[in-house]
DNA sequence: AGCTTCTGCCTAGGACCTCTAGGAAGCGGA
DNA sequence: TCCGCTTCCTAGAGGTCCTAGGCAGAAGCT
């Protein structure tokens, strides 16, 4: 009898692209074997169980933007980084949203998988290199950044914007450009 | 054989807090029927099926949310307003995660959830109102402060804070200073 | 080539979940 | 009292996750 062939990149892949198809929560261990032609069970030698499904995928996602994320952010600083970042992002969750779903998947600090999660605030702190932020005030910087571009993202996946007329492109470009002005008139603590 | 006493409103209330024991992704017909003492089909008496008991629960959770977010916005104004709003959407996070999460359902514009959603964009509006925002940049606006506010509190959720040792806390107060500069500061559009 | 070992894939089956169909029993009103 | 509405039931189909135990290709050794 012909093997399969599944390995587990294979299998995390398969999965990433099934969960594209029909959103994270719809990604089954059954529907994966289904499209191997291959047995439920038979996947429970590649992977425990189907949480690690889940991490492994959010894990290929964070490692996929973060190589697109480095990719945009070459031989760019300032404003220019800030928005060819941000578009990676908005991007990826748009082509991907199975994948980018997965990403805020919960993730234990130890594992390999979360330190690809490190370089996404690598790069946004690099980003700030171009804005003059010491600490403690690039971490909230960090965070902020994290928490718009997310923020913005996952509201637009959810549909949020629909009920109004004004284009999610326009405001997103205006977001950005706000943001950038906000970075360079960074205020003083205990304002 | 006495009867539990089981409605669509009780139903949909402990659905809810067994959402927030739970996490959303855990919330079953079957674990609600057993808190019910009751068989899983008779809850198909009430609920249609277990989306539409999500989408009950995004609709209370908004309702309820939108209620406190309206308490908290009386008699406050400009900045005052904008952290009194913020600090209670993510306290009612971080009480009510399942609830939370529930919100972020993708709701059918027709229905009568959807309408408790846009009771958030109309206080939001009403927040701006201390910072001089015309069309459309107040509906930028809008969705900057909505991306900001469920961006951290979704990152800060799904445990994206704390690799770092600085203060979620003070990330946060320092972001809510920097969006009101930021409202203050609108920039002109075609910078 | 024959042999062993590894392992990919199998069958079988338990536990739990969603949801439908059809029936019985509580409860209010005529 | 009896009727009808609603609540709750039993029965059962079908899907999911996962474990245990076994067989048969594939790979390596002599």
């Amino acid at each position: 009898m012909a093997r399969a062939g599944v390995t587990a990149e294979r299998l995390i892949e398969a999965a990433a692209d099934l969960a594209d198809e029909v959103g994270l929560e719809n990604l089954t261990i059954s529907e994966l074997a289904r499209r191997f032609g291959v047995k439920d069970a038979s996947l429970y030698s590649h992977i425990r169980n189907a949480h690690e499904l889940r991490v492994r995928v959010a894990g290929l996602a964070l490692a996929e933007l973060a190589d697109r994320a480095a990719a945009s952010l070459a031989g760019r600083a300032g404003k220019d980084a800030l928005v060819a970042f941000a578009g990676t992002y908005r991007d990826y969750a748009r082509k991907h949203p199975g994948r980018y779903t997965a990403m805020q998947t919960d993730l234990d600090p130890q594992s390999p998988e979360a330190s690809a999660a490190r370089r996404h605030s690598d790069m946004t702190r690099a980003i700030l290199r171009g804005y003059a932020l010491a600490e403690p005030d690039q971490t909230d910087a960090v965070r902020m950044l994290g928490s718009v571009f997310h923020g913005f993202v996952s509201l637009e996946m959810a549909g949020g914007f629909r009920h109004h007329s004004r284009a999610a492109d326009e405001s997103w470009s205006r977001m950005l450009d706000t943001i950038d002005v906000a970075l360079r008139n960074w205020p003083a603590p205990r304002a």
